[in-house]
DNA sequence: CGCATATTTGAATTCTTTCAATCAACGTGG
DNA sequence: CCACGTTGATTGAAAGAATTCAAATATGCG
């Protein structure tokens, strides 16, 4: 099974082959498969594991007492639940599979010796925690200032580009097996709303969504219209400085090399 | 100068004279004060170091190109930004000063010696960490799904239980520097309302504001006000399991030592 | 084909914002 | 000590955005 981990963590730095092994051997560790609309991780429960998503999307979610949700992020291919969360007793949220769902559980440990050993996948990781939490705070924004339309519009941005580093894009198009109500508890609004505010964006040709599918006929368009911004995806190999110069391709590009 | 940080770790773990003695030596690196109003960090700064606020409120971020903002976190006495945003070139907020601040700037290499040599203070960071992330995803509950009443006595809430948290409350008050306008970039209102949904707060008896000080009479019925669940603050002391047994009062409580 | 799930529509209501003014508190200089 | 300017808090009325409730269509799957 391929580790689209690796792919996502060279988004910030050139790995070496002994990286890239050290983390394809992560997918050694106990695999899990999730059918669709089921709870990988319940509020309450106490995290073991690390968990790492494989294939297909998962949801962190909150809910209130009455029933209100939440959804606080996506989990694509490649992400990885927050790497320390064993150091808590309890979760705070739970985890929902939206399709199927494949993920391994690792250990505490193997993270630990990943870690002791292998400094730039560190530094990798350390990134993948901070750009998560970058996009938390995106989200905020999103919440708390955008406007419906453009609310909507930047989470169709942000998944693709995040799709697209992974290698997940097809030209325009990409998954979104996001109902509309799923939609809804991502952007804080109800379905009927989205529903008016989808019907804006489509007739604008700003995007066309139709049996899961998303296609995005011109991005740049569409990013003015959200006021996207994708500085906080932290997608410019920053991790260059931490590379042998010259040894990425975008490094030694972004170098003068 | 005392270190809040110290007191904020113990929430979560027991710490050792030794370990003290580290995180006191953080202090030792070169400290910065800011005049109220300031900004302390600009987005697309590059982040050399690591900032801990020592004395003061300040706040973290995000801006709109049309100027719409949304404050996506609050730095409280002991309050640490990443522990690892050296990593990034960039950073995709800012961090403002509320009142006079006072922060130590902290070199990544002296905090990655604390941890090499301090695996409690390694776990009580990573929780700390983890901690503000869950703090993010409850702001992002907070902006999507509770109610304007809600949200409002929700930020109360959570900001008193940070500060007695770090011994900065005194009986049922304590600080409270921002103006209304602050509060409506908080939880993603306008002014106008955050004074209309306070006004209510007041008449309701839930809150008393004043002269930039809070007074909560009775916390249980606010937080019930609030739908506020501290377990997301994760203040259980559930780093007693890293603990030796009976060295923390609240560990061995748990663990009927 | 038929059920279950998802999307779409309409109308009425509620919540927030907007815009404009007024009021209150506070610190400064005369 | 008070006038004055500045900032923050408060109020009112009207416009705008989003929700609610209910019903009607679509769509997908066994």
């Amino acid at each position: 099974m391929p580790n689209p981990l690796i792919a996502k963590l060279e988004q910030f730095t050139h790995l070496s082959d002994d990286d890239r092994a050290a983390l394809q051997n992560l997918v050694a560790e106990p695999l899990r498969c999730y059918r669709p609309g089921t709870d990988i991780v319940s509020e309450g429960d106490d995290p073991k594991v690390v968990r790492l998503v494989l294939a297909g999307w998962a949801y962190r979610y909150k809910q209130l007492p009455d029933g209100r949700r939440q959804v606080v992020a996506l989990f694509l291919p490649g992400d990885l639940c927050d790497h320390t969360v064993f150091v808590l007793s309890e979760m705070d949220h739970s985890i929902g599979a939206l399709g199927a769902v494949t993920l391994v559980e690792i250990q505490p440990a193997t993270f630990e010796t990943l870690m002791a050993d292998h400094p730039r996948v560190t530094r990798a990781l350390w990134w993948e925690g901070l750009v998560s939490a970058a996009v938390q705070r995106e989200w905020m924004l999103n919440l708390g200032r955008r406007s419906a339309g453009e609310r909507l519009a930047h989470v169709f941005c942000e998944v693709f580009y995040r799709l697209r580093g992974i290698g997940l894009t097809q030209g325009t198009t990409c998954d979104m097996p996001l109902t509309q109500t799923d939609l809804a508890d991502l952007i804080g609004m109800t379905p009927v709303h989205v529903n008016r505010v989808l019907q804006m964006l489509r007739r604008q040709r700003l995007v066309e969504l139709k049996g899961r599918r998303l296609t995005i006929p011109d991005l740049p368009t569409l990013e003015k219209a959200a006021l996207f911004n994708p500085n906080y995806l932290h997608l410019d190999h920053v991790g260059a400085r931490f590379d042998a110069v010259g040894q990425h391709p975008a490094a030694a590009a972004r170098y003068g090399a």
